[in-house]
DNA sequence: TAAAAAATCGTTTTT
DNA sequence: CGATTTTTTA
């Protein structure tokens, strides 16, 4: 028993040792990156355990499925697995999740409950917006589901929203959120804000379930607090009551997700919410050389809201940041691959790297910069497994099998295979089922007495109903893995594959076995649980992928996504004006936000860190020019090989501007570029001057030639701008009339 | 009803 | 430019 208290304590700092050792009581401990955050936070419940408290008196509380993972692995290699097990952990949504689904009855519904992804809300939405009459364009759906999102955060009711709207907006939408809310308790559903919403009007229902709850969890944990919401923040306080003994562990400089409703504001208030609260800082760094930190430090010193703390390390100097500028963002990929190729296969594997960008999109240059060099890389956090169609329509049917209200997951599966229950065939029942207001599950097994439903309509309906009854209740009485293997045969998806033989098919295909052999595996181990753990399991799992790290690939990723990861090499792409900080309708929304995820960026690397930037980048089809970040000027240049670039001047100080002051010209930035590798050849792709003889606008009379029509002529124009309209007549399809900005008209000589 | 073509969007970040 | 939705037509 020394032995493992003396592993529990032995390596860690006296900051680490102090905190890991505070069991009772409020205590905050603010960690920097790299200072050792995990280990004080696993090493401090083994010490709990340890200690004679019970394992499962133990709440953890992470914001990834990933680290509560590490962590229970972590505590099982100080102590044993068991006890390990027994530590209540998990994702807030997960365990709220878990918990709810045992208590559903209080909060009127049932423990079979559907968890509604996002994808699931916007059909919810779209359905709505349609019902109600309101602007159903493409993307007009989204403010809504977005207002909805923000409300529930905030702990504001549909009835809280509707007499505080005071504006047009906000009526629809407070029509559109009460609308939403009763579909989804109609269907017996919960969106993900739902599961920690629902937590907390759980626990507030009756004092015996929060005091249930309380004694249960008498020690809890929360990781990431910087990254906590309202709901959030309520239900830790509400179970955290009566004893106190919450320890919370974050870094409010890492605090990046301000848009799904996180509140700084929680770890910054931490003591005066919690007057008694100790507060420990771990400040020494233990990942990063100096220039790094330095060059993280020095930015992240530009906020103002900040809890003040001063990072150190006794790393290395290491190599100097480099900061590199490229003609375009297909060169900044092509040379960041190239370097890698260089670098790597030595002393460094090619998981030691990692590639950090903004936005998805511009994952699509680096992908095919890779190809080219063929270097293996995997991107992280992309579109997971379970987000793929076929994946989510598989889980669809399986949610149709429990629960039997779940009229999204029938309608997404409903034509998929084809069944012949087109638009209105299908609308004809959702009115009948709306008018009499009942269930659509329901409205299809009465499907004859639709009105005007032609027969063949009736037999489908009828057919696909029986189909899900019959193998719910094998599904019930027997194997529930064979049953749920033979239902999605039956259900023709796998048919519909087989037949298409196409590469995407098979890899559909294969999609779907793997889910299923996936099911079964789950159920065989799991024997006291059922679809819905499963189904829960794959909802609130946002990357399947995540857990394969290890394998040897270069790492591309969203900073985002890398939040708590390290690697011994980082480039951080599109380090230009508009990308980071992004800019939305030309302007950057949160600075101190979009500040902290650069530094969330810098400090994931160890040994070394480029920042590069493209000075011409695609977007909406069209060339735009960038500079460098203002961010790149913020940085101390110390810490940095090469200062002098155009960012530097851009982001000066701008002395006092003279109009028309000619001879003030901007100085301009060195025109060659330092090549990244010399022995490198640079990419051969060339972004040709479009000719002076196509910009000269089309007019009536030219001859032109169209990509799918051939050749023609034009007989008329029409509109300005994006809407410019050309009516051409071409000499093998006659008249058309095609938008400009579309249809690539090319003059003929 | 379903497939094919044209129009219309849009770009954060994710449990 | 590319993904997705709407319209057209076979």
């Amino acid at each position: 028993m020394q032995d493992r208290l003396a592993k529990i304590l032995d390596g860690l700092n006296e900051r680490q040792r102090e905190a890991v050792t505070t069991i009772n009581g409020p205590l905050l401990v603010v960690a920097g990156a790299g200072s050792g955050k995990t280990k004080v936070l696993t090493h401090r419940i083994a010490y709990m355990i340890e200690s004679g408290i019970t394992p499962w008196n133990i709440l953890a509380l992470t914001f990834t499925n990933k680290a509560a993972a590490e962590m229970q692995q972590r505590i099982s290699s100080l102590l044993t697995e068991e006890e390990a097990y027994q530590v209540y952990s998990g994702t807030f949504h997960s365990v709220f999740g878990r918990i709810l689904r045992k208590e559903a009855n209080i909060i009127g519904y049932s423990s079979n409950y559907s968890i509604y992804d996002t994808d699931d809300q916007e059909r919810v939405v779209k359905k709505i917006i349609k019902d109600l009459g309101f602007n159903t364009n493409k993307g007009s759906h989204k403010p809504f589901m977005h207002r909805i999102s923000a409300a529930k955060n905030d702990l504001l009711t549909a009835d809280d929203y509707k007499a505080e709207a005071d504006t047009i907006v906000k009526k629809e939408t407070a029509m559109v959120y009460e609308a939403y809310e009763k579909f989804l308790k109609e269907n017996d559903a919960m969106d993900f804000d739902d599961l920690l919403i629902n937590f907390i009007v759980m626990l507030q229902k009756d004092k015996s379930i929060l005091e249930k709850y309380q004694n249960h969890f008498r020690f809890v944990l929360v990781d990431e607090y910087q990254d906590t919401n309202k709901a959030q923040y309520i239900a830790i306080r509400l179970l955290t009551k009566a004893h106190s003994n919450l320890c919370v562990v974050g870094d409010d400089a890492q605090s990046i997700y301000k848009w799904r409703g996180a509140d700084i504001r929680n770890i910054l208030d931490f003591q005066k919410d919690n007057p008694a609260a100790k507060i420990i800082r771990l400040e020494q760094n233990y990942r990063s050389t100096k220039n790094i930190l330095g060059g993280a430090n020095s930015l992240i010193a530009k906020n103002k809201e900040q809890i003040p703390k001063k990072l150190f390390t006794e790393n290395p100097q290491g190599d100097k940041i480099d900061i590199l500028k490229f003609e375009n963002d297909n060169q900044e990929a092509f040379n960041i691959a190239a370097t890698i190729k260089t670098k790597g296969g030595y002393k460094y594997t090619w998981k030691d790297f990692a590639v950090l960008y903004r936005t998805n999109a511009q994952s699509r240059s680096l992908e095919s910069a890779f190809r080219k060099h063929s270097l293996p890389y995997q991107i992280i956090g992309g579109m997971s497994f379970y987000k793929r169609k076929e994946v989510k329509d598989v889980a669809a049917y399986l949610r149709l099998l429990v629960n039997q209200s779940d009229s999204i997951a029938l309608m997404r599966v409903i034509n998929e295979p084809p069944r012949g229950l087109g638009t209105i065939s299908l609308t004809k029942i959702i009115n009948y089922a709306t008018r009499n207001g009942e269930p659509i599950v329901t409205a299809f097994r009465n499907a004859e007495n639709v009105p005007g439903l032609q027969k063949r309509a009736v037999n489908a309906a009828t057919k696909f109903v029986n189909m899900i009854d019959t193998f719910r209740e094998k599904y019930y009485s027997g194997d529930k893995g064979l049953a749920i293997e033979q239902y999605i045969e039956a259900t023709g998806l796998i048919e519909m594959y087989q037949s298409l033989g196409t590469e995407e098919a098979e890899d559909r295909l294969n999609n779907i076995n793997e889910l299923l052999s996936d099911i079964v595996t789950f159920l065989t181990n799991n024997p006291e649980y059922g679809l819905h753990e499963y189904l829960q399991t794959i909802s609130l799992s946002s990357d399947f992928e995540e857990t394969d790290m290890n394998k040897d690939c270069v790492k591309l990723m969203t900073i985002h996504a890398a939040k708590g990861l390290e690697f011994p090499y980082v480039f951080v792409a599109g380090m230009a004006e508009g990308l980071l900080p992004l800019e939305r309708n030309g302007a950057v929304e949160d600075l101190e936000e979009e500040r902290r995820l650069m530094y969330v960026a810098m400090t994931r690397a160890m040994e070394k860190l480029y920042l590069t930037y493209p000075a011409q980048r695609y977007s909406f089809g069209d060339i735009k020019s960038l500079f460098g970040s203002l961010f790149l000027s913020e940085i101390q240049t110390d810490f940095v090989r090469n200062n002098n670039e155009d960012f530097m001047i851009r982001h000066k100080p701008q002395p006092p501007k003279f109009p028309n002051n000619f001879s003030k010209r901007r100085p301009r930035p060195k025109p060659k570029e330092r090549p990244f590798f010399d022995d490198i050849p640079q990419q051969e792709e060339s972004y040709s001057q479009i000719p002076e003889d196509d910009r000269t606008p089309l007019k009536v009379g030219d001859r032109v030639h169209h990509s799918k029509f051939g050749e023609g002529k034009i007989t008329g124009m029409s509109g300005a701008g994006n809407m410019q309209k050309a009516t051409v007549n071409f000499d093998n399809f006659g008249k058309k009339s095609l938008m400009l900005q579309f249809a690539k008209l090319v003059r003929l000589g």
